[in-house]
DNA sequence: ATGGCACATGCAATGTGA
């Protein structure tokens, strides 16, 4: 089975373009960050139409994620964690493959930006507070696989310039510490266990020419649990869908598991 | 340091993203 994970910067803005992704790659479950309106608003019609039941944490304007799953989901939470600002970056349900009951954690990291504001202690209690829940979970089910736009660039190779992301709210060491701290909890970085070397950018601003010039960055990526190695099969970004005309700063990652 | 693009709100101009 294919899961995929993509910020789609707007699910209503970016619909012909999601709907035309579904039907060329027709992944098992897509994980969708950025979706920008509230569940009312959600197209649950073009989606239900090409036969995939949707799951929704909305909200007005910014933020928001969903998950579209063509089987159901069972136990969906929103509730992971107790977010203050209230700003719905967070949603997760269970299947089973293999006969193995797997949590799926859909995630929109806080940006972080600028450093020295409260955009960054946001950025940083949120993450502490999902290390809380992954220890949590853990617990109850090892069997976690956690995607999503982390707004995290694991290492210098993961961006197209990386003097200037220095003190960067996305690739700061302290920031760089936090993502290690969740692999550390008994993860593997999906795309890099198995492209050691290969870029494996997911983003690329819309400014300055940054995709013609792949001005690029891997901050999209797929956690996978120890306990569930064995059924990775690939990992791929997808940038079909950045060169389209009217995309999304993002482009999807795919998993397969077998 | 900023924000040239693109989104939302809501109808003009502003906030946000990374």
């Amino acid at each position: 089975m294919i899961i995929s994970s993509w910020n789609v910067n707007s699910v209503r803005a970016r619909i012909d373009n999601i709907k035309d992704y579904l039907k060329n790659y027709s992944p098992e479950i897509l994980l969708m960050q950025e979706i920008k309106t509230e569940d009312p608003n959600f197209p649950y019609d073009d989606f239900k139409k090409l036969n995939y039941e949707s799951y929704v944490f909305g909200q007005k304007s910014y933020n928001g994620v969903a998950i579209i799953s063509k089987k159901k989901l069972e136990n969906v939470r929103t509730d992971l964690i107790n977010d203050k600002l209230k700003q719905s970056r967070i949603i997760s349900g269970e299947f089973i493959l293999k006969k193995r009951k797997i949590q799926i954690i859909n995630i929109y990291t806080p940006n972080g930006n600028p450093v020295d504001t409260d955009k960054y202690t946001y950025k940083i209690k949120w993450l502490d507070d999902l290390i809380k829940q992954l220890k949590i979970l853990a617990k109850m089910n090892e069997n976690i696989i956690l995607a999503g736009d982390f707004n995290i660039i694991p290492s210098a190779e993961d961006v197209y310039n990386v003097k200037s992301f220095e003190d960067d709210a996305l690739y700061r060491l302290e920031i760089r510490k936090k993502l290690r701290e969740i692999i550390n909890m008994g993860y593997i970085d999906g795309y890099r266990h198995l492209h050691a070397t290969k870029e494996g950018y997911t983003f690329w601003d819309y400014m300055r020419g940054a995709w013609q010039k792949n001005n690029g960055m891997r901050i999209d990526h797929f956690l996978i649990s120890n306990s569930l190695i064995n059924l990775l099969k690939g990992v791929k970004i997808n940038k079909n869908p950045r060169g389209k005309t009217k995309p999304s700063d993002h482009t999807p990652i795919e998993i397969e598991l077998a």
